[in-house]
This record gives structure tokens, C-alpha cells and sequence, in this order.
RNA sequence: GGCGCGUUGGUCAAGUGGUUAAGACACCGCCCUUUCACGGCGGCUUCACGGGUUCGAAUCCCGUACGCGUCACCA
């Protein structure tokens, strides 16, 4: 046992990363990590049934995409491998049989009704409450004897304290006290050697010397069986770290655990819409923790730095997608163009690739027009066929414009532009500027129709003098033309 | 149902007996402006409820309500 600080995350190997599994594995790291620690990934492969290809390398790769490095894990190694319980089976078998001999466990032949015991309960039964009968809790050793010949399945409990009560210390919400008769005898390896995770827990938390865990509050009603664990097997409990629950909002106003019915809710489903991995680690890190200071944007370092206990929220905070796009739009906005071109370029889609050389200037345009790269295909669709829009949007109020007013202007804008010899942004603002001062329309008004009539939209990444850059002189007035042949009627 | 946990504005949240109850997102308005965006300014809305304790309570205690979790050979 040694003072180091050493967390862990350990999930099931699903095929996923719930933001809030990306959360507390976070939180894991960051608090090592400001005390010099180290952090490590464990695979709590117990149930073969919910077994998913692939996952363990799914779980790493995502670690890896949000910058949550583990030093010790399956794929890395370390002192306390193997780091998957599937592979430490004879370890939990040992302290199971140690747990008998001093009168802690013991084991049970009874059927098992496991299944639809929860079946029952999920269904209302109230009658199921209760637990398991404790039918095998004192059988004699010869009838124990008997059985084992006879070669009957079983599987091992753990003999809970029927009477007195287990107190532990939560650092986010203090002390928490929980009588032993509310305790079922848990199972603690089942009928095919696999332990269930109330005891792998507790065997690799001690053995990876494990200092504090961080995890959700699901556990904390299971937390008392471990401690008692700890006590039977003579070890020192770890610090427990209960993290509230992330929330969604549902359409009626409610909220309940972040589910798909509120949307993405896996990393990578997150980073498919066009989250930047950072930016997404950023927004986690502040569900559920205060940096207690006016900053809001982070880098991994920053967060590290720090991060600290005090900030942890105990209630529950809903994921607030807005907030999301902001944090993100914080980065898109801190990216230099380069950057956020080559980045947002596979959202660019065909258009980009046409663009070429040009989509690095586009893109430019968008990273301030955007809060995810998904928003882009939407923003950019006109540049590769020109809606079809209605006459109406040349109605605007502010640059005093109508249909009829469009009309007139149009034909000088194209006539000033037919006037541009290099068609670049310099090169059609020479022109453009002295253009609409000459014409004695003001600049909004002059703009306005144009800005419809190349792009079908009142919104666009950047003004005219930049559509008319992209599209290129040809298609910029052949739309124009287009546009005044529309208002014409 | 038993047990446990939680409750500051629409959302994230600071706050640890005395504050005009920070800040951010969202929303609304204004300014700037070649639309939008960016930027600037301003506004809106909060201590779940009821009792205590105290000179004084968002902060301490007790109830109530509501929400969540748990009671698996799942984690």
C-alpha cells in the first residue's frame, strides 16, 4: 500500500461510451493526474452475456479521441495485469474460498430464480421484495460434503451481518449509513466461476491498489457489501467518489438519466455530428464539477490543474446541448483556418472537394457561422445547385429592398461588376466599392438583392463580395441574371 | 413498499449564518455591421414547501412534497 494516488475506470465492454461513463472516467483521470498518479482502465468483462466484439478496443480508442490517457490497462500492460476480469479468474475463486473458511460466504445450491426474480420486481410484484431466503446460509458441512460429490451446481454468498449497521465516508456527500438487515447475502461468484461485480470490485480495486474510485451513484447502496468485504478480507477501503447522475430533459419538461430519446449521448455519436473531441471533454468536465473560477474553456492541461474534489457537484446536472454548441463554437472560433478547414472539410462534402484550393477560404467564412460541422452542409448547399426560392426574399425591411426596388438594382450591380478584371476578393472590391458610391444606392440596399440572387438564401457564409469569389464570375452572373429575370416577373 | 441520495433562474452553477444571491449558456432588446455571424451593451427569471434555532438563514435542525437510485448468478 503505498500513498500514490491511483484511479481507475472500469467499464463493461458495450460497444458505447455514455457521456456519463465519459464523465466519471474524466474525472478519474483528472484527479490522478493532479496529484501525480495514475490512472488506469479495467475491463469488467463479468457477464458473458452482454459480451460485445470489439468493445475493448472501442472503449480504448475513445479514451484515446478525448485525451484520457491511462497508464496501466489491457492493451499497455502493468504491474497488476491482467487488467481484464474475464483473465483473473482464479484470483476471485481464491478469496471466495478464503471468505468460507472464515465464515463470510458460503455456498448456495439453490436453483436459479435469479431472472425472474427481477423480472417480478421490474413488473411491481411487491410480494418478490426481499431478497434471497438465506435457504443454504447454515447447512451442515455434511449435507455441504454430500452435495459437492454429487457434483450440484452452486454458487458462493456472502454472509452478511444480520444485525448492526455499516457507515461509510462519501466525499461528496459526507457519511452515509446503511443497516446490515436491508443487506441481501449477495452472490459473490456465480454458477459458471465468473464473479459478479460486487466482488471482482473490491478484489481488483485492493489488488491494483486502487486509492480512491470514482463511479456513479447507482453504487452507493452497494457500497456497504464492500466494505464489509474489505473488513472480512483484513483490507483497507479505498475512498469512494459517488458522481450524480447526468440527466436529459424530456419533452414535457421532466428530466430523467441521459437517454437516445434526448439525442446523441455517445462520444463518438457526438463527435459524428461534428463536436471536436476537446470541446466535448471541456462541456463534460463542467457537468458536475465547478472550476469555482469565471473560465469556461479549458485545455486538458488547464483542467488537470485544477480540478479538485471541492467542485463536484452531489445533484444531478442535465446535458444542455446548447451549452454544447457554445463550448464548441469556442474552439471552432480559436482554430485557425487551416486547421478548421481540413477538419471540417469531410462535412464539406462534395462541395469542398469542388472548391478545392478555395474550401480553406470558405471554410474561414463558416468557422464563425457554426457552432458543429454538421451546420455546414446546410449553410454551404447553395454554392452546388441554387435553390429554387421564392421572389419574396427580396423583401427586406432594413435595407428598404422589395421585389420591384430589386428590379432596378440589380441590372447596376451586374453592370458594375461587368466592369471586374481579376476575380478575386481584392479585385471585385476595387471594383465593387466605388461601384455602389458612384450609384447612390446605399451599401445594405445595393447588396441585399445580390446576396439572394447568388445564393437563394438570406443567410451565407460571408457577404457578396466573398459568394461572388467563390461562385466565380460565369456562375455569379448567370445567377444574377437569373435573379432579375425572377423579379421581372 | 423498505432503505439511500438529491432539490439556488429554462439549463450549468458560485455561495458554507450578515452579499444588491457571482458568472456562463439560452432567450429578449439595443448598438455595430454588406444579411447572418463576430464583437459590445442591457434586460428577463432563482434559493421546492412548512416549521423551528438565531439579532440575522440559500446556508444549521426537523418534517412535507417532488425527483432519482437500489433491493439480479447486470454492471
Amino acid at each position: 500500500m503505498s500513498n500514490r494516488v491511483r484511479t481507475r475506470f472500469a467499464p463493461s465492454p458495450t460497444g458505447y461510451m455514455h457521456i456519463g461513463n465519459l464523465r466519471t472516467a474524466l474525472y478519474g483521470y483528472l484527479f490522478s493526474k493532479s496529484q501525480n498518479g495514475d490512472f488506469l482502465l479495467r475491463i469488467e468483462d463479468t457477464d458473458q452475456k452482454r459480451y460485445v466484439a470489439d468493445a475493448v478496443e472501442f472503449i480504448q480508442n475513445t479514451l484515446k479521441a478525448a485525451n484520457i490517457i491511462p497508464n496501466e490497462g489491457p492493451d499497455i500492460g502493468g504491474d497488476c495485469g491482467p487488467y481484464i476480469q474475464s483473465q483473473r479468474l482464479d484470483i476471485y475463486k481464491k478469496y471466495a474460498e478464503e471468505l468460507i473458511e472464515k465464515g463470510h460466504a458460503y455456498r448456495c445450491f439453490c436453483n436459479d430464480c435469479s431472472e425472474e426474480q427481477h423480472a417480478a420486481q421490474e413488473a411491481g410484484d411487491a410480494k418478490s421484495f426481499g431478497g434471497y431466503n438465506r435457504a443454504c446460509r447454515d447447512l451442515e458441512q455434511s449435507v455441504i460434503d454430500r452435495y459437492l460429490a454429487e457434483g450440484r451446481p452452486y454458487v458462493i454468498r456472502q454472509k452478511m451481518p444480520l444485525t448492526g449497521e455499516v457507515t461509510f465516508h462519501d466525499v461528496v456527500h459526507g457519511n452515509i449509513t446503511i443497516a446490515c438487515d436491508t443487506l441481501e447475502d449477495q452472490v459473490i461468484l456465480k454458477r459458471d466461476g465468473m464473479p459478479t461485480y460486487n466482488f471482482a470490485n473490491v478484489i481488483d480495486d485492493h489488488l491494483m491498489d486502487i486509492s480512491h474510485i470514482f463511479r456513479g451513484t447507482e453504487f452507493i447502496t452497494s457500497t456497504p457489501k464492500h466494505v464489509l468485504l474489505y473488513q472480512f478480507l483484513g483490507w483497507e477501503p479505498p475512498v469512494f467518489i459517488h458522481l450524480p447522475p447526468v440527466m436529459g430533459k424530456n419533452e414535457d419538461g421532466s428530466i430523467s438519466k441521459l437517454s437516445k430519446r434526448h439525442g446523441a449521448t455517445g462520444f463518438s455519436q457526438l463527435v459524428d455530428m461534428g463536436y471536436l473531441p476537446e470541446a466535448i471533454t471541456n462541456y463534460v468536465a463542467l457537468l458536475g464539477w465547478s472550476p469555482k473560477s469565471e473560465q469556461e474553456i479549458f485545455t486538458m492541461d488547464e483542467l488537470i490543474e485544477r480540478f479538485s474534489l471541492e467542485g463536484l457537484s452531489k445533484s444531478p446536472a442535465v446535458f444542455d446541448y446548447n451549452k454544447l454548441d457554445w463550448v464548441n463554437g469556442e474552439y471552432f472560433k480559436s482554430m485557425s483556418d487551416e486547421d478548421f478547414a481540413k477538419k471540417s472539410s469531410a462535412f464539406g462534402g462534395i462541395i469542398a472537394e469542388s472548391l478545392g484550393d478555395k474550401w480553406t477560404y470558405l471554410a474561414s467564412l463558416l468557422k464563425t457561422r457554426v457552432s458543429r460541422f454538421n451546420e455546414i452542409p446546410e449553410q454551404i448547399g447553395f454554392f452546388k445547385d441554387l435553390p429554387d426560392y421564392d421572389i419574396d426574399l427580396f423583401n427586406n425591411k432594413r435595407n428598404k429592398v422589395t421585389p420591384e426596388k430589386a428590379a432596378e438594382i440589380l441590372p447596376v450591380v451586374i453592370e458594375v461588376l461587368e466592369k471586374v478584371e481579376t476575380w478575386t476578393p481584392e479585385g471585385i472590391d476595387e471594383v465593387l466599392q466605388p461601384g455602389v458610391a458612384e450609384s447612390g444606392i446605399k451599401m445594405g440596399t445595393f447588396m441585399w438583392p445580390a446576396r439572394i440572387a447568388l445564393s437563394g438564401q438570406k443567410v451565407t457564409p460571408g457577404g457578396v463580395t466573398e459568394l461572388l469569389y467563390l461562385l466565380g464570375r460565369e456562375e455569379s452572373m448567370k445567377r444574377l441574371n437569373l435573379g432579375l429575370t425572377k423579379v421581372q416577373g
